[in-house]
Parts: structure tokens; C-alpha cells; sequence
DNA sequence: CAGGAGCGATACCCGGGCGGTATCGCCGTC
DNA sequence: GACGGCGATACCGCCCGGGTATCGCTCCTG
């Protein structure tokens, strides 16, 4: 199977439409036809259930999405890594982490001022992500480490050390009858009348379903919270630099969030290394 | 990058030798420049250094040979997956999993009769692996779920759970001075004057430098020590059919070995979820 | 029920790229 | 200095991937 085959596919999946996953993919419709008939011909198994009302994927198809999504994050990977590679024997050597936009501020200014003070440190980019993206930029090459929280982020796949666990708090407008309690219950948050939990986009990009209103980043958050218009819970360190407007209320009962490191299994690298040890020994 | 790229340049990279590489990929030797020529010229950088004294792989062509690897079993892993399911949906649904052959038999048959009493189990097809060649062939779909042992096997990149246990013994040919003692140290084992350690092969194929002989599975490995000319250290379990002709004493400072089922993190199959349910329960 | 719209499959053509053979250029080595 | 080994280059032919035009089917609609 060529890589081409493979990304034609997961356009018509995601599609579930022939003509527009071939606008997408910016060819005309009937090679994309062909090259499907063929990748189904090859398999010997029908992938796409054509039938008169759209597309729908088969169980075999639903297999190849996942499989070759994950297939394509590695040859993405393959390539952005060479290219860094290059680009760090050309003299410019540098190591990308992804990390979490609004989370673990602290630990990760201390983290790179530990790596920066090491011998042959090198130049570290940060990638700040949305919610839940960084694991998809691990996967596909666009970074080379990052920091993830279980148990929000998926760490599946990657090798990971734990740095730092702590508890959650809740985030109430200034002056909300909850906001002076010294505690509050996870239950007693969740269902407050006209400060409904926000809702986080999923890593297809879709929002679930809910009365809350759509977020993506901390920012509108915190926005949100402070007009009245939602309530939070998030990891305590979330609640330095919140501003004014908003109140923090610790939530003994909400599960305890751990910041780890995470970097992929195979990786050689000696910053990646060096990264790691610096966060270990904080 | 296609897949067709990868599979030249992986071919060259192990070679290093652009003639034997082009035989080996079933192709002449002039098209296999051009597409590594047409690879350097996209990425921008010199993948393989073309010295008068043959090639040899640059630093950025070092990492694309390691993505390259996991970016081709990836994709075959695709592959595989989706013809397997294929088959399931007509009718003959099974599951592999992948095991060390000589290796836990107790607990690989514990396992497979404690599945095959849960309500709808699937067929087990158990494919029997030569030593460290399991994580490979989870890696690349030729299994579905596999048993590991800790620290001897690379687990990085799956999801595992612990199965079991034990410290490991000795195996000495019966009436050896040694194998009367109740125990011995790791050192003294290490080198027995006339009883070298047996070299294991690596990933690749190839065996390390070294005085003892090389074996590639269990039988060799006890045919060799029956006959006076190795000894080994292994786990526990390992000592049980062992026959006549061996001895085992136990090596308490040999570290400890764990058993462990594998499966790729994405896994969403029902079958190998069924099969390490069953596998921790026991 | 006829007409039309939407959508995927098919027919057919064209051009680029992949693979093949022949050959060159560069080094080592005898 | 001739030769042999090895990778690069030149050149050619053909297949395959992509394009346009069109078909066949289904469903909706007036």
C-alpha cells in the first residue's frame, strides 16, 4: 500500500463523500474512485458501503481509518524528523516540546531554565496546543517531547516519566455563593443552574453534545467564567495568574491530575534525553 | 513520501551498497539512485554519504532510518489488520497472539482455556516467535496482542498490563559441581571456565562478539547445555520439561523477570480486550 | 409518473514518472 | 597503467495516475 492510497482513503472516510474528499484532496473525482476499487480489489474486502444515500464505512473500513491514520502520523513523523535532523547537523540544533497552552506555566519555565543550565543544552521551540493535541503532534513529528496530563491526554504509545501530581479546583465567578466554601463535591459543581460546564472540542475538531458553551483554549475560559457564563474544574496550578473576576475552590474529590513527559519509544535523541532528566530531577 | 521511498531507502541504509539493494528490492540498480537522488533533493539534506569506500549513512539519514522502519511496519500493520478483519466479518473471526516459543507455557495455556470459557471468545491463533521478535511482529499486524518479558523484551510503545513474576535459575549440565549448590550468584555463572553464556541474536539477524555459541531457540539452547558446552540463566518457569541431562539452581541475584500482555495502544478489538481480561484475571 | 438533480462508476485519452539497458566517471588495487 | 567495482547519468518505452465526458442508478419533486 503507498502512502497516496492510504491518504486517499481516509479522505473519503472522513468525508464519507466521493466528490468532496476528492475537492479536498485537490484531484477530480473518478481517480479517486479508481484508486479506491483498487485498494478494495488488492484487500479483497469491500471498505465503503455505497449506498444510495451517501457512504458509509464497513467494519474492515473502520479498521483501515484507524490503522492508516496512525500509519500516516508515522511517515509525516519520518519526514519532519529528518528534516530536523538536517537541520541540527547544519548547525541550528534545536528540540521542539508541545505543551498544554495555560497549563503547567511554572513547572515548564522551570523546566527549561533546569534544561537550559545543563552542559551542551541545546535550543529548545515550544509548541503551545490546544486541549488534547499534543499527542497528535508527538505522533506525527511536529514535536519531539511534550507535557501531558492524565488522566485528560492519552499517553498511549509514548514512553513517559511522571513529574508532578496535584489535586483540582473549581472556578466560580467572583463572589458566587460556592466561591467562599473552603470545598466543594465534584456533583455539586457539575450541575450548576446557568453555569454549565464548558464543552472541549474532541480530537476530530467536533464539540459533544451539551448545554455548555464551546471552548478552545484557557483564555476563553476564563472569559466565560468571569462574565458568569460557566464554571471550571481544572488542576490547581491552573489558578495562578487567573486575574480578577474569578475565585478557586478546591474539589477534594475530583480525580488528581499528573503532569508527565512523554516522548516516543524509538527516540534517540540526546536533547530528548536531556530534557527528561532535567524534568526527572526537578 | 511514499511507502515505495521508504522501502528503497531502508533497503540501501541496510545494505549500504546501492547493487545489492537493487537486487534485493527485485529492481536494477539505476531507478534505485534516481528515487534515493529525487528523497535527498525533497527533504533538502544527504541522506547517504558515497564514499570510494562504499556508503555510509549521514546523521539525518540515521533518524529517517529509524522512522522509516516504524513508519513501513505501520503501514503494514494497516494492511494486515484490515484483511484480518475482512475474514472476521465473514465468518471465521480470530485473534493472534504473539508468544516466545519455550516461554510461559503454563500461563500461555492458563490463558488461552481461561478465554476460551468467556462467553463469545474467538479462535486464538498463537504464532510462536523466536526470542525479542514478538514486539516486532505486534508492531507490524502480524499479531493482534502478544506475551512479553520484562526486562529482556522492549515494551515501549504499547499498552501493557503485568501477568507475573519470578526469579530466574541457573541451567547447568546434571552432575556439574555447581548444580548441587541451593544457590549461586549471577557472577559466578558468567564465566564457568568451558560453559559460556549462549549469544542470542539481535533484531536484525546478526549475533554480538563473543565466546559462547550461538543459539536462536530453546531447544537449541538445552541440547547445548545437555552436551556440556554452555549453561544459561532464565527464568523460573523455564525449568520445568527441561528432561534429563539439566540441572537448575536458583540465582537470586539475577534480576526478575515479568511476564506481560502487550497490544498496540489502539487497539479497539473486543477479542484482545477479552483476551487481557482474561489474562489478569487469572 | 416524468423530469431532474445528486453521486458514484465507467470509458477514454494524455503525460509524467518509474523501470530498463547502455554507458560514463571515479577510485582503489594489482 | 590496466582492470574491476560501484554509483551516476543518458536515454527510451510503457504503465499508471490524473483529466474530461458520460453513463447508470436512486431519490426527490411537481
Amino acid at each position: 500500500m503507498e502512502t497516496r492510497e492510504l491518504r486517499y482513503f481516509v479522505a473519503v472516510a472522513e468525508e464519507l463523500h466521493f466528490g468532496r474528499a476528492a475537492q479536498r484532496l485537490g484531484i477530480s473525482q473518478p481517480p479517486l474512485s479508481r484508486a479506491i476499487g483498487g485498494l478494495e480489489r488488492r484487500l479483497g474486502t469491500v471498505l465503503l458501503e455505497r449506498g444510495s444515500r451517501g457512504v458509509t464505512l464497513t467494519g474492515a473500513g473502520a479498521v483501515l481509518l484507524r490503522e492508516a491514520r496512525a500509519a500516516l502520523d508515522a511517515v509525516e513523523a519520518a519526514e519532519r524528523r529528518t528534516r530536523r535532523a538536517a537541520l541540527a547537523a547544519t548547525g541550528s540544533p534545536a528540540v521542539v516540546l508541545a505543551a498544554k497552552a495555560g497549563a503547567s506555566g511554572e513547572l515548564l519555565a522551570k523546566l527549561l531554565d533546569a534544561y537550559a543550565a545543563e552542559r551542551d543544552a541545546v535550543a529548545v521551540d515550544v509548541v503551545l496546543c490546544g486541549p488534547g493535541e499534543q499527542a497528535q503532534v508527538l505522533r506525527n513529528g511536529r514535536a519531539d517531547v511534550a507535557l501531558l496530563h492524565r488522566p485528560f491526554d492519552d499517553t498511549a504509545g509514548f514512553d513517559t516519566e511522571d513529574l508532578h501530581t496535584e489535586g483540582q479546583v473549581a472556578i466560580l465567578p467572583a463572589g458566587h455563593p460556592l466561591s467562599a466554601r473552603p470545598h466543594v463535591r465534584l456533583a455539586e459543581v457539575a450541575d450548576l443552574p446557568g453555569l454549565p460546564l464548558p464543552r472541549w472540542p474532541r480530537p476530530d475538531g467536533t464539540f459533544p453534545d451539551g448545554p455548555g458553551p464551546k471552548v478552545r483554549d484557557h483564555t476563553q475560559l476564563t472569559q466565560l467564567i468571569a462574565l458568569g457564563r460557566a464554571c471550571a474544574v481544572i488542576p490547581e496550578s491552573g489558578r495562578i495568574g487567573l486575574g480578577e473576576g474569578l475565585a478557586a475552590v478546591p474539589v477534594p474529590d475530583a480525580p488528581d491530575v499528573t503532569t508527565v513527559i512523554a516522548w516516543p519509544p524509538h527516540s534517540r535523541s540526546t536533547a530528548v534525553a536531556g530534557l527528561v532528566r532535567a524534568a526527572t530531577a526537578l
